[in-house]
DNA sequence: CCTATATGCCTTTAACTACAAGGTATATAT
DNA sequence: ATATATACCTTGTAGTTAAAGGCATATAGG
């Protein structure tokens, strides 16, 4: 039934957050919209990726947690920590290395 | 110990495997130095990684295998069917899609 | 008033995958 | 005699994404 494991996206989920939370600090449920819009709603990532994934960042000490109280609710801001862009910036490397090695692999004239 | 799922590696083997062999017939060995080749040493599969694949593609009906004798030596050969060049062009589409999407949310100056 | 939707947090389960490590056998070079 | 290259293969496992579900409050629509 799940879908699990597509294609490619691997690894994925952990640089978009970072990615985001090295720009400002945000919640959860803000993440999963945020991640839609800059990506053009083409990766949508649900809670169930988001959320344990956050509680993972944090506990490798790539992320900072605040629980804040914003009127009637309560919400988890999360922030990167010198850590978190240190792994940010292995992520970038990591992931620009995979993109230049495919680009170079590339079939001349793959639509015939 | 085992160093598993590294980012941005889901089906990059079964991309660089097609791709390869809808140009050409090749068998295992062979692949695993041709993978190395085109993607400029970045990429090395290990055996352990092809052998398997090629068993997969050739079991969903996406790769044909002829086993040929080269010498006194016994080499089993693989080529895409419509299939397995079907299943590429879907491979490829989703990778431009993740590619597009990791693009669009890049995050500006991020080198500062 | 009631119901659905949005916000906001969370966990459990499961399927899938890449990889290391190991195994077999022959040929060739040192 | 030993190491390296060729050529095939399997087993075990750790780590990942994602769906599905659960809890609670607020707000909008009928």
């Amino acid at each position: 039934m799940a879908k699990t494991n597509p294609p490619f996206m691997t690894g994925v989920p952990e640089l978009l957050l970072l990615r985001l939370l090295s720009q400002r600090e945000m919640y959860g449920y803000e993440l999963v919209r945020q991640v839609q819009l800059v990506t053009g709603e083409t990766i949508k990532l649900g809670e169930g990726v988001i959320y344990p994934m956050l509680h993972a960042l944090q506990k490798s000490g790539a992320l900072k947690a605040t629980r804040r109280d914003v009127g009637a609710r309560s919400r988890v801001y999360y922030e990167t920590t010198r850590k978190g862009r240190q792994r940010l910036a292995k992520l970038e490397t990591e992931w620009s290395r995979i993109r230049s090695a495919l680009d170079l692999a590339e079939v001349p004239n793959a639509s015939a």
